[in-house]
RNA sequence: GCCCCCGUAGCUCAGCGGACAGAGCGGCGGCCUUCUAAGCCGCGGGCCGCAGGUUCGAAUCCUGCCGGGGGCGCCA
């Protein structure tokens, strides 16, 4: 990546001013290099403003001994000390059109590295109840989960994608009884609605779907016939739906886990052993508690109610260790809702109570805040129990799997955002990820007019006769322009953009960089023209715009959005 | 009361220690006989919530305050 062969070549510069006694010493110092692409520079550092306190020396000064200490590089054109002690960079040209060929042999492979080093990575997200369909909410964790899943991927991680089912517990009665009574009224049969119960229209669809499917024989008194079995048939229903919302958006899981499963082996059992065993549990009013957990001094939780069963905490306990110590995991990535949150350090302390490193480096917590959804003009109160809840199917109906995708990743994650059901239906046409897509179908729509006309006449150029490109010809026939240049080199930061996106667990890096990109590309293409009767010419470009496609496609790709070849 | 996130252009949001603060949408004005006008070019629009502090340098870090959202259940 350029970047840090920049950085490398600055480090060298500076190592060789100290060993010639122009600065003095200081600890090793990765340079940070930033790259600019606009007047100023291609790319620039501001370390030697910070080495001026360690070394004692005005900043411009070290700079310019870096700089004169600077190994010649095929990359760098120029490189020159600016206000008060920046080095700024400007890459080769030469060297910039040479990378585009590497670009192209890399093809959908451009962008990727092995940054991280083969590591087992599990990432859990969406994990929402099968207790009724995915909310919009659901589809954010959905979206950013599966583009961080991308993203590891690209970049060298073996990266499992899984879904943890809490098809056991109270939520899942409740569930039961909810559809039940439907059920049960579609024989007319009188069955009670759970005081907690599902409120949405969905329960009653889900016990009509029964009746239709299944008949009378889950017919009990007040309660279903076999109520657990009864509750798994709902609890499928649920999933089968939740299965189709993540399918049209293109979401795929590798595992999906079963709480259920989890309990039947005895491992929540296990857990809630081991938390005793290491002193971290307390029996009161018949529960069992955890405490004492680190962080966790003025907070105690439940374990097992009085009732018997287990909490949602004990069972999401036995998950993650099953996750590090079964499957041995190397890092564990969970995403989570905002409403979570105040679970994180609970989770955190139990890990450690179980003598397990809940440290960030192992256990990562991303936590996507809210998506507010405006009907009507006015921010509803989402809640699933209650009913009121703007579904992900009505979302993805109105404004599609593309747009919905690029809309979530569009911000960061920390950023509560709000989606205008209407703006968004409205401005269909104008959402930018079809801007950005178009700049791939016009990347495919050059190269149909350059295979057309060598079809016809065996070269490509030979179509455009009368075709030109007033720019290019004034600097004389085969010669790149600044333009050509500087869309090359901004092709060449897209490695870059990616190796940061995911370390930084921040996919909303690639959607901005691909909406300035696809913004480069749009210009060049009004600006100038590709095929032209200026046969050298005309093949560079073609090179240039396939190394385009490529970073276009590369990137939508990532998002799990489509590169459309026409629109 | 405690905890988390956010206050940046009319709206939705980037930028999160460096050089003049950006984009999309919306507004205004131009551009289609040549590779898709789902496009391009130009204009207008901001005490970066407020007040202190740290720093050579703060939208960016720290503290306090104000405002918005969310969480604090023997729900998940």
């Amino acid at each position: 990546m350029i970047g840090n062969r920049l950085s490398a070549l600055l480090a060298e510069g500076l190592s060789a001013a100290q060993a010639a006694g122009e600065v003095g010493a200081a600890p090793a110092v990765a340079f940070a290099v930033e790259r600019r692409d606009d007047e100023l520079a291609d790319y620039s550092s501001a370390e030697a403003l910070r080495l001026a306190r360690i070394v004692r020396a005005p900043p411009r000064a070290i700079a310019e001994a870096i700089l004169a200490h600077l190994p010649p590089s095929p990359l760098v054109r120029r490189a020159e000390v600016a206000g008060p002690g920046f080095i700024n960079v400007w890459l080769d040209d030469a060297w910039v059109f040479d990378q585009i060929q590497t670009v192209n042999a890399a093809g959908p492979a451009f962008g990727r590295s092995d940054q991280g080093g083969g590591a087992r990575v599990q990432v859990e997200f969406v994990s929402a109840n099968p207790t009724g369909p995915l909310t919009a909410g659901a589809g954010r964790g959905g979206v950013v989960g599966d583009a961080l899943a991308r993203l590891l991927e690209a970049t060298g991680h073996d990266v499992t994608r899984e879904y943890y089912v809490n098809d056991a517990g109270h939520q899942v009665e409740v569930l039961g009884q909810s559809v039940y009574h439907h059920y049960a009224a579609v024989f007319d049969a009188q069955a009670p609605f759970p005081a907690d119960g599902y409120q949405g229209a969905y329960a009653a669809a889900w016990g009509a779907q029964i009746a239709r499917e299944d008949g009378p024989r889950w017919l009990g008194g007040g309660a279903a016939a076999d109520a657990a079995a009864f509750e798994a048939r709902a609890v499928g229903i649920g999933l089968a739906e939740i299965r189709r919302d993540l399918d049209d958006l293109g979401i795929e899981f590798d595992v999906w886990f079963s709480e259920h499963d989890l309990r039947a082996r005895g491992e929540v059992a296990r857990a809630l052993a081991t938390l005793e065993a290491n002193g971290y549990v307390a029996r009161r009013d018949g529960a069992v508690w955890f405490v004492g957990g680190a962080g966790m001094e003025d907070r105690e939780n439940v374990l097992v109610r009085s009732r018997g069963d287990p909490t949602y905490f004990a069972a999401d306990i036995a998950y993650h260790r099953d996750k590090f110590e079964t499957r041995q995991f190397e890092r564990v990535i969970d995403v989570w809702g905002a409403d979570h949150h105040g679970h994180v350090p609970r989770m955190k302390a139990a890990m450690e109570a179980l003598d397990m490193d809940a440290s960030a480096a192992q256990l990562e917590i991303l936590v996507t805040q809210m998506v507010g959804i405006r009907t009507d003009g006015a921010l509803g109160r989402q809640g699933k129990r209650s009913g009121k809840f703007v579904p992900l199917r009505e979302v993805l109906d109105d404004v599609g799997p593309a747009a919905t995708r690029y809309f979530f990743l569009s911000k960061a994650i920390d950023s509560q955002m709000e989606f205008d059901l209407e703006l968004a239906k409205r401005q269909d046409p104008e959402n930018p990820v079809y801007y950005i897509q178009m700049a791939h179908a016009r990347c495919a729509g050059i190269q149909r007019t350059a295979a057309a006309a060598e079809a016809s006449d065996g070269t490509a150029a030979a179509s455009g006769a009368g075709a030109s490109d007033s720019t290019a010809a004034a600097s004389g026939a085969g010669a790149l322009t600044d333009d050509d240049a500087a869309l090359a080199r901004l092709s060449l930061a897209f490695p870059e953009i990616v190796a940061d996106a995911a370390q930084n667990r921040e996919p909303h890096r690639v959607t901005h960089f691909l909406l300035d990109y696809a913004r480069a590309f749009h210009a060049y293409y009004n600006k100038h023209r590709v095929v032209t009767a200026d046969a050298a010419l005309t093949a560079r470009r073609l090179e240039l715009v396939q190394a385009v496609r490529h970073v276009l496609a590369n990137g939508l790709r990532l998002l799990g959005i489509d590169a459309p070849e026409r629109m």
